[in-house]
RNA sequence: GGACGAUUAGCUCAGCGGUAGAGUACUGCACUCACAUUGCAGGGGUCGCAGGUUCAAAUCCUGCAUCGUCCACCA
């Protein structure tokens, strides 16, 4: 063996033989005489990386972590599945690429939708190649034959296929609600995507008519159509649904006063303008008041044609000017300037939302949230740690329907058809407005005659799906498309681990939407690992430039070592930090374990030089499907050469410890607690064999003692073999070492039974 | 405005009813015989604050403080 362990060349190389040799790939379970009961299949669908971006850092930790319950439950003999993937990711990948454009001096409007699309495509495919690559560095043992992608062609038909049943069943609508708008990325989000940000403004007083009223958004003003107040409000009870006159900008105007239960007397003066179509409070008083809904700001962030000369400007500029045009005319009466309040902007780029009104696609929570809630609350899907549980069902609680229609062309497009002789159909600041009453069909092909009038000629919505509504529907959708029968025989999956900041976003999606589609919940369990740090305790962002790059880590110290640095010192969904020093200290674990090797390997051939046999001590390489059995049936201890009673009280001891380790392994991973799992191995390979039993043995080696060396031997296999989750490059290299001869590799060795 | 989490050795975190733990950093000694990516020895904490329950509390309860996360349509 060479004195150095050399990861960078033994990856490599163990990797492509695992590969090769189809150890990815589920089994079927052992037991060849069918006598065995047969074990149940475990399963993990992989969250599919974005296809934009290489990995960072929290890929690496859910790798770590799936890999090991995966290596795991392979080695325990069950059938086990790791199936991998990518995202499209829409509005993240357009965003990426559309910054790059952005550099070269071009934007998305230079190329047609196609040319874009299959840019954007190509630009996938290469990074998939670069992702997928970087997956099996860091030693991921998922089956590669079986891989899915988001676009793949028999995914979207699946994705199609829910889209129309819940169409056909009610639980989809079109219809023209308050929504989040990206002026800058040109798209509306759903709720989850807006980010609450409390920031300080100007909040103006300003003259309205008899009134003076507060506002934080003065260049509205040109799309109010009506004046609130609170009905009980005894100064202004007398104006209640009169019409007044008001002094504006672009001359006089009239206004009806109208009372509403939500206007607070005590915010302001108690008096309100009321712009319906660009401000989601004001549009719920308009419903119910039947008021007028005058839009004044376009999808391009600046007012429109309405506003006379402040047309062009955005909503900032035109601030500004209508400010100081009312102060030019006396119109603010005072301006408070540390007004703190929570505005909305795009969780992408920054930028202030616009509520605007826009139709979109909805999914109707109502229904699919009942069942997804109960499977949860009778424990039909746990989720670790538990304290999740909470705040999963008061989301679900108070969900609200889910705008799944977004203005991008990266996506799966939306199978909808309008009549074009039908349909008025209007573009607003380069986006494609289709009325919301418009006639409908609901189809992939383009219809061919409108039942309406006849028309022949269609137009497709121009919008995409929501990224996580096809994610959404990736359990069911990759075992249904994987290979036959997979969604038979995989079907609930066990596991679902992924990062806790998308439980909503993307697990209870999967929930609801596995639910309704299959009938079944989509996995057993979700296991929620938290975000990765940095070692002071920061959150990892590009902009702060404190990345740690899981790649360049595992090239420098090696994947196992970044592995075992990923879980060290965690509680299951605590936060992780990780500094270089705690990979360093791993990678010295790992160069400890190399040493161990070195020096039971030297001894064995000193033995084998000198002709002494050295006795099989029921090593795990040998436990092939045939030996399992006895295995089972049998103490190990009483299936070897070994003479029990010639045990000495160190030998006695190390095995009993070793038992323990064996129970305490096993029963750690079951139970998630991979840091205590590892913890234990590190402390007895480290301090209990390596510093106490070898040095000690020693003595009896110097003897001749062969059987110490086969007690040496089988202590040290079991250790590689328990620790083989968790570093599984450098335990095969060893094991190899040492069993020369012997074709079956670690990954498909046998567990310790217990 | 709600909900949840955190507060333990210089740093990052485990422990969650029974004599304070790990990694890392630090100090001293030790390199022919597996490993200096090492070994041996050692220093370092009234476990955020204040009450309470208990024979016994980092550990359970109550309150407070600081930090953080999530949720919520308030102009």
């Amino acid at each position: 063996m060479d004195k150095v362990y050399k990861h960078q060349d033994v990856e490599k190389k163990w990797y492509t033989l695992w590969e090769k040799g189809g150890y990815f790939t589920p089994r079927p379970p052992a037991g060849g005489s069918g006598q065995a009961p047969k074990k149940k299949p475990f399963t993990i669908i992989m969250p599919p990386p974005n296809a934009n971006d290489p990995l960072h850092i929290g890929h690496a930790m859910f790798v770590t972590i799936e890999d090991i319950l995966i290596r795991y439950y392979r080695m325990k003999g069950n059938p086990t599945l790791w199936l991998p993937g990518s995202d499209h990711a829409g509005i993240e990948t357009q965003y990426v690429f559309e910054k790059k454009l952005q550099k070269e001096g071009k934007s998305r409007f230079d190329f047609t939708r196609e040319e874009f699309y299959k840019t954007v495509y190509n630009y996938v495919m290469e990074n998939t190649d670069i992702m997928t690559a970087q997956l099996r560095k860091l030693g991921a043992s998922c089956d590669w034959t079986r891989f899915k992608f988001t676009l793949d062609s028999d995914i979207v038909k699946i994705v199609y296929e829910t889209f129309y049943q819940l169409y056909r069943d009610g639980h989809v609508y079109r219809s023209e609600r308050m929504i989040n708008f990206c002026p800058r990325c040109g798209t509306a989000f759903s709720d989850l995507e807006a980010k609450d940000v409390v920031q300080k403004d100007s909040l103006y007083y300003m003259k309205y008519g008899p009134f003076t009223l507060a506002t934080v958004r003065p260049e509205t003003k040109f799309g109010d159509t009506a004046v609130a107040v609170n009905p009980s409000d005894k100064r202004y009870k007398k104006w209640i649904g009169k019409e007044v006159e008001v002094e504006g900008l672009m001359g006089k105007f009239t206004m009806r006063v109208i009372a509403d239960e939500v206007i607070d007397p005590k915010f302001g003066t108690g008096v309100i303008k009321v712009t319906p179509a660009h401000d989601p409070d004001d549009f719920e008083i308009a419903k119910r008041h039947n008021l007028e809904i005058r839009r004044v700001i376009d999808f391009n962030g600046r007012l429109n044609e309405k506003t006379g000369k402040y047309q062009g400007l955005t909503v900032k500029e035109a601030r500004k000017v209508v400010v100081s045009d009312l102060e030019k005319k006396g119109l603010i009466e005072k301006i408070d300037e540390n007004y703190e309040h929570s505005i909305k902007v795009c969780y992408r780029c920054g930028m202030t939302l616009e509520p605007m009104l826009l139709p979109q696609w909805f999914v109707k929570v109502d229904e699919l949230k009942k069942p997804a809630m109960e499977v949860v609350k009778k424990g039909d899907i746990e989720i670790i740690p538990k304290r999740f549980t909470k705040q999963y069902l008061n989301w679900m609680t108070n969900l609200r329907d889910w705008n799944i229609s977004r203005q991008i062309w990266w996506g799966i497009a939306i199978p909808a058809w309008y009549c074009t002789d039908c349909t008025k159909i209007e573009k607003i600041g380069g986006i494609t407005s289709i009325p919301k009453d418009a006639p409908v069909v609901v189809q992939e092909e383009k219809p061919k005659k409108c039942h309406k009038c006849g028309g022949t000629d269609f137009i497709q919505d121009p919008d995409t799906f929501d990224t996580w509504f096809s994610s959404g529907q990736w359990p069911y959708a990759t075992l249904m498309t994987a290979k036959p029968n997979d969604f038979d025989s995989f079907y609930p999956t066990s596991v679902m681990e992924t990062a806790a900041d998308i439980l909503y976003l993307w697990v209870a999606r999967m929930i609801m939407l596995g639910i309704y589609k299959t009938g079944k919940i989509p996995f057993h369990t979700v296991y929620l690992h938290a975000i990765v740090r940095d070692k002071h305790g920061q959150k990892i962002s590009k902009s702060k430039g404190n990345i740690i790059d899981p790649i360049e880590m595992a090239e420098k110290y090696g994947a196992d070592a970044l592995r075992l640095a990923l879980i060290w010192g965690i509680a299951p969904g605590g936060d992780s930090y990780m500094g270089e020093e705690k990979i360093l200290g791993m990678r010295n674990f790992g160069n400890k374990l190399w040493n161990i090797g070195r020096f039971i390997r030297m001894n064995m051939d000193f033995f084998e030089k000198q002709g002494i046999s050295i006795p099989s001590y029921s090593s795990s390489d040998e436990r092939s499907e045939e030996s399992r059995s006895l295995l089972q049936s049998s103490s190990r201890l009483r299936s070897n050469n070994i003479d029990r009673s010639n045990l000495s009280p160190e030998d006695k001891k190390i095995l009993t410890q070793l038992g323990m380790l064996e129970r305490g392994v096993t029963k750690e991973i079951e139970n998630f607690q991979f840091a205590k799992a590892a913890e234990r191995l590190y402390e007895f390979i480290w301090h209990t064999f390596a510093d106490k039993y070898i040095e000690e043995a020693k003595v009896e080696l110097r003897k001749n003692n062969a059987e110490k060396l086969s007690i040496l031997i089988y202590v040290y296999k079991t250790c590689l073999t328990l620790l083989h989750p968790f570093m599984p490059f450098i335990t095969e290299e060893i094991f190899r070492e040492l069993n020369p001869n012997n074709k079956n590799p670690l990954i498909a060795s046998v567990w310790p039974n217990i």
